[in-house]
DNA sequence: GCCGTTTTCGGCCCGACTGTTTTCAGTCG
């Protein structure tokens, strides 16, 4: 069973866990938690890396007693170490830190005092009302605790960018036509274009006297108050999202809009950096003793540790900071640059419009192409496409090139790939379109080895040019299938095919860390939608999003190009 | 446990709010 990086990731945090409950230092605690993430976060199998004898002390947080704790993981699927610490101390706790309120030493209390090491003890410990009795405990710590379990069914967890996007805009909206305010933006992972989004971190200046948090608890959607201040205040919404408000003055905007967007890695590493120079940088400001030099813009922030300004979703702390200091920060695509949707779905299968309807409506999105990719035979269902319609189908793109004006179709399609790696379609067939997206629909739970051999074999078909959702994830529904990804993106590269990044809200697959692995090999994206109607392409703005996120350029995606670009692009 | 443009030892980000407190620890982001 090969050792994944999140494997590692999952032990180290659950040591961490333990031994932050158990009184550990916190910086000890914090280095374990900065090593999850880090090889969490790291586009390259640390399996593989041990295999070839690389230096893990070169992962920035690794150093050598990580480095060997890595190695036993990646050899024996375990740590010894994370063994002992059970014994010490039951890993059911780890669960009771997630209940709200409670942090490692409650819950080291809670265990000491009361012997409680399961969510069920805890649960009937302050229905019994054991836990008020503790010391540092009270009737409101108990009631939390009740309030929590009765919240747990319908708890929200976090949620896809698209659902945060509409409840921030309606909330957005509300607060700006509050009196007095005069700046409302929300920070945080919503701003970093996340795909799931946690919580909404709102910030708000106002004139003095404002009574912008008294308004924000009555607004229509607030449940439950969970903390009411002059400057920050949070509240539960109906569906279950958390909002925190900030109330900050103008001079500290772009502090506060710095500190609040995160990610937390990446303040820490930034007011690391002040430190270094002198500074002290909190939401306020930056400040030298008690001056405050720098605060109403973030580029000020930066600029007084020595930086350019950093796109937020750039802001994790995976390298945005040392390619800064060297003037390597990427260019980033913008929606703007899109010049086509080349995943497009009609009413001759599964979506809800002709090919002119989706033809017109691309036209208005400023669009010059879109690539008509409707599904093969192999999707029976939706009446997918055989040779013989597809031939037919093709005619009719041509009749409609000639008739519209300032919008071309390409003719293509989503072809299946089959289990053994064949295409769904015959060659004879397949050559006559413009471009191909290829996609698993079938068997999406063989071994990695199988379907990372299924994917390159189908990428050695000469008529392959796009694989479609390369991990076949659906959010919340879904886990990605077993590929290696390594190997795939290679493969890629010495065949001249293309990956999707699909832009639809469910999907937004290829991941970010996974199209910044593509650019560093020279692979190209192709941002889609694979838009089933009209109203589905604005989902570009999502797609260009995780995009940034992945640190593409103009130049990595090919559907900024004009069609004659991208004729050129295409291997055939 | 990591790390080094003052350091191989001694630092490690920082503030608001709450509840349980008589001055602050714990939690959270």
């Amino acid at each position: 069973m090969p050792v994944h990086n999140s494997d590692v990731a999952d032990i180290f945090n659950e040591l961490a866990d333990l031994l932050e409950i158990g009184g550990a230092n916190q910086f000890r605690v914090r280095a374990y938690r900065t090593a999850a993430r880090v090889v969490g976060d790291h586009p390259h199998s640390v399996a593989m890396m041990v295999e070839r004898g690389e230096n893990l002390t070169e992962l920035p947080g690794v150093g050598k007693d990580l480095a060997g704790k890595i190695e036993e993981i990646v050899r024996t699927g375990s740590l010894s170490q994370l063994a002992e610490e059970e014994r010490r101390l039951p890993s059911g706790l780890r669960q009771l830190m997630k209940v709200a309120g409670l942090g490692p030493k409650r819950v080291y209390a809670l265990h000491k005092e009361l012997g409680i090491n399961t969510i069920e003890d805890l649960k009937k410990a302050a229905l019994e009302g054991r836990i008020s009795s503790l010391r540092g405990f009270g009737r409101k710590t108990e009631q939390m605790v009740i309030e929590e379990f009765s919240r747990r069914t319908g708890g929200a967890g976090r949620v896809r960018l698209q659902v945060a996007e509409e409840v921030a805009t309606a909330l957005v909206g509300y607060l700006r036509a509050i009196e007095g305010v005069r700046r409302v933006e929300v920070a945080g992972s919503y701003r970093r274009k996340k795909e799931t989004i946690g919580d909404l971190d709102v910030l708000v200046v106002c004139a003095p006297g404002c009574s912008v948090m008294d308004r924000l608890v009555t607004y229509v959607d607030v449940t439950k108050v969970l903390s009411k201040g002059i400057t920050k205040s949070s509240v539960l919404f109906r569906s279950g999202i958390q909002v925190d408000v900030r109330v900050v003055p103008e001079e500290s905007y772009g502090a506060a809009l710095h500190y609040f967007t995160g990610s937390k890695a990446h303040n820490i590493a930034i007011r690391l950096m002040g430190v270094k120079k002198g500074l002290k940088i909190n939401e306020y400001g930056v400040f030298r003793g008690r001056r405050s030099i720098a605060g109403r813009t973030e580029e000020e922030v930066y600029a007084s540790v020595g930086l350019p300004y950093i796109e937020p979703e750039l802001r994790e702390n995976l390298g945005e900071i040392e390619a800064a200091l060297k003037g390597a920060l990427p260019d980033l695509v913008t929606l703007d640059d899109i010049r086509g949707d080349l995943h497009v779905h009609t009413k001759e299968t599964d979506g809800r419009h002709t090919m002119r309807e989706m033809a017109e409506a691309a036209k208005e999105m400023g669009y010059a192409y879109i690539a008509v990719t409707d599904h093969s035979k192999r999707l029976a269902m939706v009446h997918g496409f055989d040779e013989r319609r597809l031939a037919k189908r093709n005619d009719e793109i041509e009749r409609l090139n000639e008739e519209l004006s300032g919008i071309r179709l390409l003719k293509s399609i989503e072809v299946d790939i089959l289990e053994d790696g064949s295409l769904d379609l015959a060659d004879w067939a397949l050559k006559e379109l413009d471009l191909t997206v290829c996609s698993i629909h079938s068997r999406l739970n063989l071994s990695r080895e199988k379907q990372t051999e299924r994917l390159i074999r189908a990428m050695d078909n000469p008529y392959f040019s796009i694989l479609g959702h390369p991990s076949g994830r659906l959010l919340d529904a879904r886990s990605p299938y077993e590929v290696d990804m390594e190997r795939l993106l290679d493969a890629a590269k010495q065949r001249g095919c293309i990956l999707e990044l699909n832009g639809h809200p469910d999907r937004l697959d290829l991941v970010d860390i996974n199209c910044k692995m593509a650019k560093d090999l020279g692979v190209k994206i192709s941002v889609s939608t694979d838009a089933h109607s009209k109203s589905d392409y604005p989902f570009m703005r999502f797609g260009v999003a995780q995009a940034r996120r992945g640190w593409l350029e103009k130049a990595d995606v090919v559907n900024t190009l004009s069609w004659s670009g991208l004729k050129k692009v295409l291997k055939r």
